[in-house]
DNA sequence: CCAAAAGTGTTGGCATTACACCCATGC
DNA sequence: GCATGGGTGTAATGCCAACACTTTTGG
């Protein structure tokens, strides 16, 4: 029953998901657009999303369109929800509200070409926000805020070992930090930080040799959700790849 | 236009707003809780909110809502979008997707009976979480991650000024914290630290005499919104009246 | 009316900890 | 070259004490 009368004392609305898909690749963070494939901004970039079906858990609707354009079962990411997002005009068709996700992981599959997206792909996060790229709809504010979430979540939980497939380095989740906070971190002490963390890594006993350099120890993620003391970005030289400005 | 066209390929559902509204009264953290006036839940404590009009925003919708139920106008409060609840059976008669706000301010005049809510008055939150009070809905849930993501807002923000009505002093800005954190801070730390933070605090020059004891400094809300560093709530010894396990 | 006590805000002084910066070593 | 480990000086913080200003109490 998708009305049960034909007389409301309320407005009803269509709601869909959108997904922020970040992923560590090249050193670079970059985030999975699709090319839409219909009206409205056909053939124009846009987050993964779509309708939720009836009775259907939002939760359950983001995995599902996660699983749709990344072929990825999501139980091996970080989800969180961002929040909703509901200017009247935002879709010129009708009145869509949407809820955003934020979703981590290591560097995955090819996405595949979805079900009503002409194709899928990585996307550099600065390339996406770089003015030349015009997103559809009001997916750049939403991808302009999962970017400010997923930094900020950086510094007080241990997400950020969601971007690296296990086992990894100390280094290989240093550099999902700097990549991310766009900066360069004192290698010292972020070795002594995160290890400090009470249960945010767990060693394996094992080490990995590079091409160079010597073997470094591997790890697993712990089941710390919360980093406490945080891992602040304040300080450090900046050689940042956007200006704090985005902060708000 | 509520129904565009008759046939849709996709589910259409009602969306709410609800309210968690802070405020800090005799010492207490306290939250609004209306009585329902219609079923379901009739009669039941719950937290204040309503359907969202046609072409109106959630944060309009909020803002009416909050107007509606206590007759303050929330331009002077602090208002954030907590997050999304969809579970499909959360409202018994129909689907009914709602969007929580968080609600900051001092302490407000009495609250008056809404529109469809027999009363409306402050609440204790230990009371409202006790296990005693049922709320409506999935209110608990929503009231319980309400209260958390104040307890952490105070950390990293400088929302906490928001509970206090200008101009203010130190020490009601620090039983705040205290207050909300259900444990005791040192005063002079606390005083070192907000006084350094940036554009936190801006002081008027005058002084307030109280009942007894010294005159204290009066301050108004700086233009800072994040406060670094962050205000901690790790150590310390817990007079808490919660649980830590109240983080979830 | 004055002196002492009590209560609150404010300031200052260490001891400890955390951290940024730098250097040394192993593979 | 890169991972790992250690050391040092500076800043932040926890803890504790003293001081300032006011009202209340009691002689």
């Amino acid at each position: 029953m998708i009305h049960s009368s034909g007389k409301r004392d309320h407005a009803q609305v269509a709601v869909t998901v959108d997904l922020v898909i970040f992923t560590v690749r090249d050193d670079q963070l970059q985030v999975l657009l699709i090319e839409r494939g219909q009206e409205p901004f056909e053939g124009r970039p846009a987050l993964p999303g779509g309708y939720i079906r009836e009775r259907e858990r939002l939760d359950a609707a983001a995995l599902r369109e996660l699983h749709e354009e990344t072929g990825v079962d999501g139980s091996r990411l970080h989800l969180e929800q961002l929040r909703a997002y509901s200017d009247p005009d935002r879709d010129p068709r009708e009145r869509v509200i949407t809820v955003a996700y934020l979703a981590l992981g290591p560097d995955m599959p090819l996405a595949r070409a979805g079900t009503d997206a002409r194709a899928a792909e990585w996307v550099p996060v600065m390339t996406a926000l770089n003015g030349d790229i015009e997103l559809a709809f009001d997916h750049a504010v939403i991808l302009r805020e999962g970017l400010e979430r997923a930094r900020s979540q950086l510094e007080y939980t241990t997400v950020a070992a969601a971007f690296c497939a296990e086992p990894f380095t100390i280094a290989e989740l240093r550099r999902v930090y700097e990549v991310v906070w766009g900066l360069k971190l004192d290698p010292s002490n972020f070795r002594r930080k995160v290890t400090g963390a009470h249960d945010f890594l767990r060693p394996t006993g094992e080490h990995r040799t590079p091409e160079i350099g010597r073997p470094a120890a591997l790890y697993r993620r712990g089941p710390a959700r919360l980093l406490s003391p945080p891992l602040l970005r304040s300080s450090d030289v900046a050689g940042s790849q956007f200006s704090t400005a985005a902060l708000r």
